[in-house]
DNA sequence: TCATTCCGTAAGTATTGACTTACGCTTTTT
DNA sequence: AAAAAGCGTAAGTCAATACTTACGGAATGA
């Protein structure tokens, strides 16, 4: 649920391409799975994590399960590295400034 | 060097703390590892695989090495995470619009 | 009801990787 | 030149985890 776990869970290569890939449609575990390289189990291990981090929704259809991402937690994402660039920024700049040179 | 390879590199837990820190000010090997639970040559590891990925840079100041976050590189992340959400809002208003419900 | 679809979970394996201690190189200091 | 400071790397260990196959449970269709 926090930032930190977020980062963590998109980590895995694998994973973040699931995550891309919802990005651009939900889908269901079915037909993600049968556009990678892995086997359907460890697609819904990786959407487990995703979920439990907060990344990711589930809705059912019937017997399907349609997964997709969650723009808020995108947003949250963005804010971090927007605020981790503020304080970045700075500490370059009085780095520049000979701070203890 | 791409903005998969950042992330995957800011997974782990102790690593992120490490840049966190690296980002409120750059620090000498030595002196960051003082404050981490972990010994120093963790940290150097640590510290290769953040610069590996090029979210880091290193000056050499006498026997010392000063490690720095490099603005450009969060900046990137920021970027990335700012047209993900576009694309991940976009997907999410399709999908209430009963894209194929 | 029986078969089928769709999926999560359990169990096991093998690889990754995060950490440790030991060592050696480079730079500064005396 | 010898000692000390600072750090990277090698080697080894142990836990985390990314996979696999096998199984079972819920929802749809005949």
């Amino acid at each position: 649920m926090t930032y930190g776990e977020k980062i963590s869970a998109l980590g895995p290569p694998t994973r973040r391409a699931i995550f891309e890939r919802l990005a651009a449609a939900p889908s269901s575990v079915g037909k993600l799975a049968a556009t990678m390289p892995v086997s359907r189990p460890a697609v819904s291990q990786h959407l487990k994590a995703l979920k439990d981090a907060g990344l990711v929704t589930e809705q059912r259809r019937g017997a399907a399960r349609i997964y997709s991402v969650d723009p808020k937690s995108v947003a949250e994402l963005r804010d971090y590295f927007d605020r981790f660039w503020d304080v970045a920024l700075d500490a370059y700049r009085r780095s520049l400034e000979g701070g203890d040179a």
